[in-house]
RNA sequence: GCUGUUGUAGCUCAGUGGUAGAGCACUUCCUUGGUAAGGAAGAGGUCACGAGUUCAAGCCUCGUCAACAGCUCCA
């Protein structure tokens, strides 16, 4: 016998040579039917692999990530057996799971397109609902090698010479064998809807040199209600796209002839985004930040100093040219070096620090044209940027400030569901880092502990770290559940030692300062597009384009409509009135398209009481009220938006 | 940057070689209204840009620019 623990603690004894799913079994009917893989000892394995010896066992449902990773591992072989059923002679590259869903590369005697899918995905239901068995093989390098240079399939003769010797794990679902590590379902039987979503073209082994492959995209769930689901949620993603809600609502706007990723901001998407500045402003205030202003140029050898110019110089765009030979400047691509600058314009004591340097700073870097998006990928944009200088001892604190921010602004803006990821450097790709080891260590050490200090659910990312230090990324998911990556802190040690910046301190000798970089937002611009995405366009009212639109019933009330729209644009509620010549139905109808929280409608009735009809934006009508309880309600409103943080106010 | 798709009125889109279209928006007029589209008339286009093929090009070919999807990248 053997010792099964499960996750609750809870122990049983079964026969060894036990599978996963014969213990599932035993507990309940149900539980069997629901099961995908299991995790046995923190390895996420098949079901119907035997196990041996006493163990921690962990039964995959769909709601755990290895499940549906499983699920969606078996949908992409199921895929690939559908295919090669179809299209005889096919050559299939990887296979894996992704995030949503699963792809299959693969290189066809004939081109498959997007009409092709639905007989693709037929046939995937019509292999599904013979519930295949997936049955796992385990046979010799050499051996392996064999079957598919028998089967003329160079990219899986390539993957197999890549591994190690040894035994190779084969699975097979009908017709179809592949190389895969596993783990898989016991059957494909359990895949009961199924959508493929594109075709995309993706070079073998991602490189741009080799042979390009059809990679087609899908997705599959357990139930068909989830499908349903699934479609009405990209269905609503596609309505809350940002660069159109930003087309709709006049926000921001691109220009072929101003240039390729370099946003115009409308009047409202101006207003909007200094809305956002303004705040951002007073919380930093009160954390003791000073504003600076700094050039949108610098002279190259700045860059060379910060070694920005080293890293990115040939991917950036050109230096600009003076009419002095040989001088050369930088459109600026981040704002560090010159709050550096600013620092070294006088010695600085002990007593000075922390030095908290704050700009909104536009700047420009020469993305791919292929990586443009919107607003969330572009090549002029302004950073909501801030750098603390602070000694080793102001460190972990100042960094826990920083992390208080950026948590207020997120309770504010409603993103109440993130995470924050831990970004070290690569540790067997060193060189792409600058700087000595011992201070990268001490920099992702202080960032572990704040974050471990401040409770944030926190992961650890490899490789995913600046070149200069690593930092501590905070991932929102919006309200239809896509993750974002936001605000960003990195920890500092080598912008200091390049730009020799100094403090006196108490002992009267000169000490290195650490940097804090920061930026809550990332950008203006990524923010706007999260925002809107997040939000659907319906912002929070202290922050809508338009709080409020005044439609007089007909032209008769246009007088008193104009009245009461002043007086609320005079008590800093941002009203406007729409006389047009059209029926109120009309009126309404446009003003709700339009996102505007509160429509007051006016007539007869109001005018000769000096009251307001209100309409809340999706909800319909209020009822009456006086211009002035109208504004107190706005006013009251707004306050309460912003509230929650005692620092502020 | 690479591969593929696309580019027609302010917006969404129809138009497969023979006189540039629709709906919405816009302008004017009629209508003066009570909680999500009142009616009529009008104006608006170098069919992304440049070359080529053709008697004739929005449509076919090539190039450039831009957008979209995927890959690669992100200080």
């Amino acid at each position: 016998m053997m010792k099964i623990t499960f996750p609750d603690g809870s122990i049983r004894e079964y026969a060894k040579g036990t599978t996963a799913m014969q213990i599932a079994e035993s507990i309940s009917q149900r539980l069997a039917q629901e099961v995908l893989a299991a995790e046995v000892n923190g390895e996420v394995r098949d079901l119907n692999l035997p196990i041996n010896d006493d163990s921690h066992v962990k039964l995959l449902k769909w709601d755990d990530d290895e499940g549906k990773h499983a699920f969606w591992h078996t949908s992409s072989h199921l895929l690939a057996e559908a295919l090669e059923a179809l299209y005889p002679g096919i050559k299939f590259g990887i296979g894996p799971a992704i995030e949503s869903g699963f792809y299959y590369d693969v290189d066809c005697p004939v081109p498959i397109t997007e009409g092709d899918l639905p007989r693709i995905e037929q046939k995937m239901m019509e292999l599904a609902r013979t519930k295949e068995a997936v049955v796992r093989t385990e046979v010799a390098k050499a051996e392996a090698l064999r079957t598919f240079t028998e089967k003329g399939d160079q990219y899986k003769v390539e993957l197999i010479e890549a591994l190690e010797d040894g035994t190779i794990s084969f699975y097979t679902n009908g017709a179809f064998t592949d190389l895969c590590r596993g783990p898989h379902l016991p059957n494909t039987g359990l895949i009961k809807a199924i959508k493929l979503t594109s075709v995309a073209g993706a070079y073998w082994r991602g490189d741009e040199k080799r042979q390009m492959l059809t990679r087609i995209y899908g997705i599959s769930f357990p139930k068909k209600s989830m499908l349903d689901e699934y479609l009405a949620m990209m269905e609503e993603a596609k309505k809350r796209d940002h660069r159109k809600l930003g087309k709709e609502l006049e926000l921001f706007a691109f220009s072929q002839r101003v240039g390729q990723g370099l946003p115009l901001w409308l009047p409202k998407g101006a207003a909007l985004r200094d809305r956002l500045e303004q705040f951002l402003r007073r919380v930093q205030k009160a954390y003791g930040y000073q504003q600076v202003i700094t050039p949108h140029i610098g002279n190259k050898e700045l860059y060379v100093t910060s070694g920005h110019y080293a890293k990115y110089g040939k991917d950036s765009f050109q230096p600009i040219h003076t009419p002095i030979e040989g001088e050369e400047y930088l459109l600026k691509p981040m704002n560090c070096p010159h709050h550096c600058e600013i620092y070294k314009t006088k010695p600085r004591s002990y007593k000075d620090l922390p030095l908290r340097l704050a700009e909104f700073g536009t700047v420009y870097r020469y993305e791919q044209s292929g990586e443009l998006h919107g607003l969330t990928r572009v090549r002029g944009f302004t950073q909501d940027d801030a750098h603390m200088f602070v000694r080793p001892d102001q460190l972990l604190e100042e960094f826990e400030k920083v992390i208080d921010i950026i948590l207020y602004i997120f309770k504010t803006l409603k993103f109440d569901n993130y995470t924050a990821q831990v970004s070290l450097r690569d540790p067997n790709n060193k060189e792409k880092y600058i700087g000595s080891d011992e201070n990268w260590e001490k920099a992702e050490q202080a960032i572990i502990d704040a974050a471990k200090e401040k409770g944030l659910n926190t992961v650890i990312e490899y490789g995913e770290a600046a070149f200069y230090g690593p930092k501590l990324d905070f991932m929102v998911k919006d309200a239809i559940g896509r993750k974002w990556q936001l605000g960003t802190i990195q920890v500092d040690y080598n912008l200091p030692e390049r730009f020799d910046l100094t403090y006196t301190g108490a002992d009267d000798k000169p000490h290195r300062p650490i940097m804090i970089h920061r930026a809550p937002f990332g950008s203006m611009e990524r923010f706007v597009a999260v925002l809107l995405e997040h939000t659907a366009g319906k912002f929070p009212l202290w922050l809508s384009p338009d709080q409020v639109a005044v439609l007089p019933i007909s032209e008769k009330y246009n007088d008193y409509a104009e009245k009461v729209t002043d007086f609320l644009n005079r008590n800093d509620v941002r009203a406007q009135i729409d006389n047009r010549n059209e029926k109120i139905g009309r009126k309404i109808r446009d003003n709700e398209l339009k996102r505007i929280p509160y429509l007051l409608i006016v007539g007869e009735k109001e005018q000769a009481d000096g009251l307001v009809s209100v309409r809340v934006q999706g909800e319909g009508d209020k009822g009456q009220m006086t211009m002035e309880a109208f504004r107190d309600l706005i006013l009251e409103k707004v306050k309460e938006e912003t509230a929650g943080n005692d620092k502020i106010q």
